[in-house]
DNA sequence: TAAGTTCCTGAAAACGATTTCACGGACTGG
DNA sequence: CCAGTCCGTGAAATCGTTTTCAGGAACTTA
């Protein structure tokens, strides 16, 4: 039923050939005015769309961008999605969106299923970006790609992401300065990220600069709710010496532990003080607000589509671009001085 | 530089024609035992994929779904296209991503280019499901699509949805049954959102049955911040009888309006109750949690893909179908009694 | 006017798959 | 042993574009 009208239908009614057509469409060769005229009146009249397929099978090119995630339930990658497709729509090209949802094995499949797609490139959010199959496949079969989030400690990988360790190495910075000495680390689950490896140093980093010990990480599970935060968190608290303030690999973990504090009966932040990373609007919107790691998370799917594009159009080496953190300060974070 | 292995290599390389191949890979027709080994070792050892494009040319269909959405920063709408996404893979399909971002126009523009594209079908969220020349233009050309959110007065327009007026009055009656006598109703743009219209309603319906006076609605700007909500609900207390409670059209706008409460030196929920709609994760990971319709979201997304598969599959005419919802109580909510 | 340019146009060959049609070989049954 | 079936296979057409190549008309220039 659909797409009966193919540049053919066009051509008889414009009384030129399909090559003429082709011609007008595109612009991809001059032609006279009065043939032009009639082309267009005829696109106008049978509303024709050229196929994309039709194109794509020609010039072995779509104008479409495949995009790998974890999964679009976190914010964060909703909105670097969210930033990706307008920077896409910009440029008249669309998103084949795929989610690994955290299963392991996942990221390859979607990936070849892309590719089978002739898609232009790829944006991918990846576990891990320095042992990665996948990736060094796509640099084998020469398709350009560009990382979000992730940040490759390999040079020559394309990616967009902000300094992890930097950007959490001045939060305990922050958080040091308050008056806290015993901080805990709260990380999800560091086999699905090597994103909170990274925040995890620089934590380090600053405790032992300070001369402080740093603790965990007590990895809690990502996908856990609250009551089974609670009960991980609690026996922090058994111990005779409990912190005064927990660091959180990310925001959405940081919200579900201010909960799970909040059922154990502490108050935060005057019992404990509580800090994330990302900068997710909902974070300002709780109360006490959130302590965190501002990231301008739509802005880097933009950037990375805007350097998926100038790798495609001019094969530029890949090469990786830090956007600029900032500390948001928060309720959740109270000083001990 | 992709794709440099085609049906034709392999069929080289297995000593057979190409037309043995394909019947190989689709099963599409009895092979010998011996070929089709054959024809297994070498797609194997070249790696060869076939290329969707290809495909979708011969066959006029492609494995893909378009999806047309206002905007991934609601996590509503992110949820919704998370369960499509996790539905589609099952098919082994995937999705073409667009967001109009609030914009009038984009909608048709949008649908066009993914019909360009020839998708199996379309699922969209769109301002006005009634009125509606895109969808009109869907139905002569013969695609199929499924509504989500949306809730079609008219019928023959197949959608997945929540009762939203049912679930306004339950919620509005729960108020009622709480005390409250003075409720408020705050949308976001109804030029925007057939669904708050189809909310207010409800409203409406509850507080006439139970003899009180409706009010607004009050039309707050959806994207707007609090500040600036905060100013716009200044003004509801200034009046002489100030409302004791207030009914928003979903969650983020709900949770935004606490924070302007807030702002304005009002309590949530001594001074005034809130309540929202949707059933966002955050609304229970913010204290007070806030009173709400918990919509099944992700499932919604999950079965609109589930009825545009069996519409493409069988031809199955367009139906509505409505989900469960719930009234989930929260802290956001004090009886008045 | 003849020869050489330029410019526009159309015929036809791709691109990578599916699918129809026909053919040959290996059966089966009388 | 022959006729009739059946099954596996390959050649070729097809899907909707883009693009190359060559030809013809309308010029310019000598």
């Amino acid at each position: 039923m659909a797409r009966i009208v193919t540049i053919r239908t066009v051509a008889e009614r414009a009384g030129c050939s399909i090559a003429t057509v082709s011609r007008v469409i595109n612009r991809s060769a001059p032609t006279s005015t009065a043939v032009e005229a009639r082309v267009r009146a005829a696109v106008a009249e049978l509303g024709f769309r050229p196929s994309e397929i039709g194109r794509a099978l020609k010039t072995l090119r779509t104008r479409t961008l495949g995009v790998v995630i974890p999964s679009l339930t976190n914010p964060v990658f909703a909105a670097s999605v969210a930033g990706m497709q307008s920077a896409a729509r910009e440029r008249q090209h669309t998103l084949l969106l795929t989610a690994t949802d955290y299963e392991p094995g996942a990221e390859a499949e979607l990936v070849e299923t892309l590719v089978a797609q002739n898609v232009a490139g790829l944006i991918l959010t990846v576990a891990d970006a320095c042992e990665n199959a996948t990736l060094d496949l796509l640099e084998a079969e020469g398709i350009p790609y560009v990382l979000v989030h992730n940040e490759p400690a390999r040079p020559g990988r394309a990616a967009v992401c902000v300094d992890n360790a930097g950007a959490t190495c001045a939060l305990t910075e922050t958080m040091i300065a308050a008056g806290h000495r015993r901080i805990a680390y709260l990380a999800g689950r560091f086999a699905t990220s090597d994103r909170a490896r990274r925040r995890f140093e620089g934590y380090r980093a600053a405790m032992e600069a300070a001369g402080l010990e740093p603790e965990g990480p007590l990895e809690l599970d990502y996908l856990g709710d609250a009551p089974s935060h609670a009960e991980a968190l609690a026996g922090l608290f058994r111990a005779g010496a409990p912190p005064t303030a927990a660091l959180c690999s990310n925001d959405l973990l940081a919200l579900s532990v201010v909960g799970a504090l909040r059922t154990l009966g502490l108050r935060v932040p005057d019992d404990i003080s509580v800090a994330g990373f990302d900068g997710i609007a909902l974070g300002g919107a709780v109360h006490p607000t959130l302590a965190t790691v501002d990231t301008p998370t739509r802005l880097m799917g933009e950037h990375a589509v805007a350097m998926l594009f100038t790798m495609i159009e001019t094969g530029a080496t890949p090469r990786v671009e830090h956007l600029p953190f900032t500390l948001r300060p928060g309720g959740t974070l109270a000083s001990r001085v």
